[in-house]
RNA sequence: GCCCGAGUGGCGGAACGGUAGACGCUCCAGACUUAAAAUCUGUUGUCCGUAAGGACGUGCGGGUUCGAAUCCCGCCUCGGGCACCA
């Protein structure tokens, strides 16, 4: 039933159909059905925040509302999924800081952000709906970090985090700005914590050359590719003088330039550099390590700053290749993180290493000259520092070669006398997986001695439970005692949080969990997961005495498999049954920021490619096809945020013009993936359109059919019709391309003919709301039932798409631009298939074109049929 | 510093190497109206010209081509990203 109203009244009509699409369950996924195609579209499921939805995300999710409700008229199963990435650092301190449960902050968030994705009309089906804090949802992570824990694929080590002793808490990257804290700005400093380790870097090759695999954007694509970073190249050994040292290993991707090295530089947290300090050096290199200490990666890396800095350690290394003996140096240029946290320094053709020799007046050697000009300064000697190709000079027996043999041959050389190998290294580092927080999913597992984990794993195997064991036991020294890592059964999960009395940092890095000893110091069953606090009797003899795990997964976890549990969400037994992973496999796009090109991508893959290796899933790659669209910008050109004042607000607009105004004009901005400025004016444009729409679909005062609108057959004349079945084409080809902005203009120019036409026939104009429908759905619901809709299909939504006649698109005359020497002179209209010489005398008799030739003798002539035809004169 | 994008009317933007400026906004003029709003019609890149018409024009300078916003080379400006990666 459509509603009552005459004019075109979207406070009535938009709340109508949301209610009717729900109270029908329009928009649930249909049962999986080998016989029919399936598409999946996935945005990337929202942070549920307290500020509720932004037109971002208004934007992300039109995009892929409109794909889905084309690929439903198209009569694909349609999956189209929504979900709550809703554990994190925000809703945490919100509650840190009003002593509310993260729980019930993050149940109002979700109710904000369901209600108004339903006020922007997407046809989400919301009884798939997935929240990652729900244990019912977590229990799957947490069963995928057991898949990762018994692969050998997590380990625990010290790592550095933001420690900030006035907060008495440990802070993420992003609350600490200019080395102080986000909150009340107090200082802070690096601090070695125990932290859970994954290693994605066991996959970086595969992370990278599945690349190829995927249908992503290149400059996606590059980033990844950058970020994991393969080099090859061959680790060198330098003995060093004092022969007890034994050997600083490097790695280096220029073997071929080995002659040139003129210093050596290891990391200031080099494991040899103390033992390479003389007693000389020993106050300098001591007061520069402790001030490269303080500094992080970024502030390191921090090139703006310049200026390199060093210490000598007093120590010299002698060069494998020809026995010189170079100097050592500290630098915190060099990262203990990549390669071997030492390099051979050879500033002639190092652009980092160059500046720090040009610092402290270190000697620079040549070793490369260029084949070609290109290299040098105009006087015939290379300018330095010189990266490029070329051959070796100064190479005793490799002098003359090209750099890529003798790269080759020097590695081969160095390694037949045990100097050296040639290997391929990566950027790439492992995922520091823990937090120190509260609003997390626990880790599944308990820290017991040596002794007990022998007792609990042989009584959890007499019991016939298989816990998921890493081949070689994970351990860690808690409080000088070796502790091992002791997985809960896969059956007891989902491991819950506690109830905690408050979410206040405990003051010694832990996580608030640690603050709950009857908790986290228990009895414990291996074989069933049960626990009773430690302040009890032990319940039976094979109980251990354990201490939970307080650390929490990142918000990365719950992100890193979503995707999946679309599939079955319900599914108690398996993150999701085995057919619906084979019929819906992976999303067909993957819509969202390019934010997460690196990062939520990366670690999405590196969790599926394990899965596929366990069988889990039947795919090696998550998602095959993505889609960044582009932010939207204030008015002035500006990121929206509230300290700018600038924020368009989606409730606001949906009360002033309408849901289908906003979300026509949101695709009609611009083209998807660009950056692009909202505009307040502009969507009046839009807002009128729609109004133009109704219009000529609904007769003023009585709100009964268009008279215009007619059942004869050939009421619509052929000039309209064959415009309609161009826009036909038109919208599904952009559609398809995600051209929307294109698309709408279409649509545009077709209501502007219907509008001077005298009449349409009425099958005509219900073709044309369906091509409107993934756009504007409301409005074209409603226009759709009152023009008569219903007696061709109930649903607008589940009515074939129109589909064009190609044979209407194919015209009798074509209009060629005539060009005289490249410049438009004259149009001719020329029958379809007029051969060049027809063209050149219907040109050459147009009186714009005469003048340009007259008196000129023709040298040459182009004609494209349809296109142009060029004379070129002389 | 490096990497990735992007520069087209007053504005957002169109344009398989083939008519630059589709579509929309904004101006301006007209119709309707007592008036306004809404709606409809027309106009709106710059310069010369009464006009017909012509010249110029896609950040700048070159090049390839019958033909370049589009391809190539070198600059400039703006935006985004970055882990000095040996």
């Amino acid at each position: 039933m459509p509603t009552t109203c005459t004019d075109y009244d979207f406070l009535q009509i938009e709340p109508h159909w949301q209610k009717v699409w729900a109270d029908t369950a329009a928009f649930r996924t249909p049962a999986v059905d080998a016989a029919k195609p399936k598409y999946y579209v996935l945005d990337m499921f929202p942070y549920p925040s307290g500020a509720g939805l932004h037109l971002g995300h208004c934007e992300n999710y039109t995009i892929t509302d409109v794909l889905a409700r084309y690929h439903r008229a198209k009569g694909k199963n349609v999956l189209y999924p929504i979900g709550w990435d809703a554990f994190g650092l925000p809703t945490e301190n919100y509650a840190v800081k009003t002593g509310r449960h993260p729980r019930d902050v993050t149940v109002e968030n979700v109710a904000t952000f369901r209600r108004q994705l339903k006020a922007i009309g997407v046809s989400y089906d919301f009884e798939r709906e997935v929240d990652t804090t729900d244990p019912r949802y977590f229990r799957w992570t947490q069963w995928i970090w057991l898949q990762l824990f018994k692969k050998g694929l997590a380990y625990v080590e010290e790592k550095p985090v933001w420690w900030c002793p006035a907060l008495g808490t440990v802070l993420a990257n992003e609350e600490v700005i200019d080395g102080l804290s986000e909150v009340g700005k107090h200082p802070v400093e690096r601090r070695p914590l125990r932290q859970w380790v994954l290693r994605i870097t066991a996959y970086a090759d595969r992370l990278l050359s599945d690349l190829k695999l995927v249908d992503w954007p290149d400059s996606t694509k590059r980033m990844q590719a950058a970020w994991i970073g393969r080099s090859e190249g061959a680790e060198l050994l330098f003995a060093l003088e004092n022969p007890v040292l034994g050997d600083l290993k490097v790695f280096t991707t220029r073997p071929d330039t080995v002659f040139g090295v003129t210093f050596m530089v290891i990391a200031p947290e080099h494991p040899l550099a103390d033992a390479l300090t003389t007693p000389a050096q020993r106050e300098a290199v001591s007061a520069y390590r402790k001030l490269a200490a303080a500094k992080s990666d970024l502030e390191r890396t921090d090139l703006a700053k310049g200026e390199k800095t060093g210490v000598w350690s007093g120590s010299f290394a002698i060069n494998p290749a020809n026995g010189q003996k170079i100097p050592v140096w500290i630098a915190d240029y060099v990262i203990m993180g990549y390669g071997t946290g030492a390099i051979m320094a050879v500033p002639a053709h190092d652009e980092r290493d160059y500046a720090f020799a040009q610092k402290f007046a270190i000697p620079v050697i040549q070793v490369i000259e260029p084949d070609h000009e290109a290299g040098t300064n105009g006087t015939g000697a290379t300018k330095l520092p010189y990266t490029g190709d070329g051959r070796l000079i100064h190479s005793d027996g490799y002098s003359g070669l090209p750099w890529e043999e003798a790269k080759a041959k020097i590695t081969a050389d160095l390694a037949a006398r045990g100097r050296g190998q040639a290997t391929v290294n990566f950027k790439l580092r492992d995922w520091l997986f823990s937090r120190q927080r509260y609003w997390g999913e626990p880790f599944p597992l308990v820290w017991v001695n040596g002794d007990d984990y022998a007792a609990a794993t042989a009584h959890a195997a007499a019991a016939g439970v298989a816990l998921p064991l890493p081949t070689e036991p994970v351990t860690c020294v808690i409080d000088g005692e070796t502790r091992y890592a002791l997985p809960v059964p896969e059956r007891s999960l989902p491991l819950t949080l506690p109830e905690v009395k408050s979410y206040q940092p405990t003051g010694t890095g832990e996580s608030p969990l640690a603050s709950i000893p009857e908790w986290v110091d228990i009895w414990y069953d291996a074989a069933t997961g049960a626990a009773v606090p430690a302040t009890s009797a032990r319940p039976a003899a094979h109980w251990v005495r354990a201490r939970r795990e307080t650390n929490t997964m990142p918000q990365w976890a719950g992100s890193c498999w979503y995707y999946l549990r679309y599939l079955d969400p319900q599914n108690p037994d398996a993150l999701a049954a085995r057919e619906a992973l084979e019929y819906w496999k992976g999303p067909d796009i993957y819509v969202g920021g390019a934010e997460h090109a690196v990062l939520h991508l990366l670690y999405a893959r590196f969790w599926h490619k394990v899965l596929f290796d366990l069988d889990v899933v039947p795919t090696p790659e998550p998602f095959t096809r993505l889609f960044h669209q582009g932010i939207i910008l204030g008015e002035d050109g500006e990121k929206m945020s509230k300290s700018r004042g600038n924020v368009a607000n989606p409730d606001d607009i949906i009360q002033s013009h309408g849901t289908d105004t906003l979300r026509l004009y949101l695709m009609f901005l611009g083209p998807l993936e660009a950056m692009k400025p909202w505009n307040p004016s502009g969507i009046e444009g839009v807002h009128c359109f729609l109004q133009k729409v109704w219009r000529e679909c609904v007769e003023r005062d009585t709100g009964a059919p268009h008279p215009k609108i007619s059942d004869a057959a050939d009421a619509t004349s052929p000039e309209l019709a064959k415009l309609l079945h161009e826009t036909i084409k038109k919208v599904g080809d952009d559609i398809e391309g995600l051209r929307y902005n294109t698309a709408v203009s279409a649509l545009m120019i077709f209501v502007n003919a219907w509008q001077k036409a005298e009449r349409i026939a009425r099958r005509d104009a219900l073709a044309f709301l369906q091509l409107l429908a993934p756009l504007a759905p409301h409005i074209a619901e409603e226009l759709w039932t009152r023009l008569g809709g219903a007696n061709f299909s109930p649903s607008l939504g589940l009515a074939p798409w129109p589909t064009f006649d190609p044979a209407k698109l194919v015209a009798t005359e074509q209009k060629v631009v005539v060009q005289i020497n490249g410049k438009k002179r004259a149009e001719i209209l020329l029958p379809v298939g007029a051969s060049e010489a027809d063209a050149t005398v219907a040109a050459k008799d147009h009186p714009d074109a005469l003048p340009h030739l007259e008196g000129k003798t023709i040298k040459r002539i182009i004609y494209v049929p349809g296109k142009i035809l060029n004379i070129v004169v002389a």
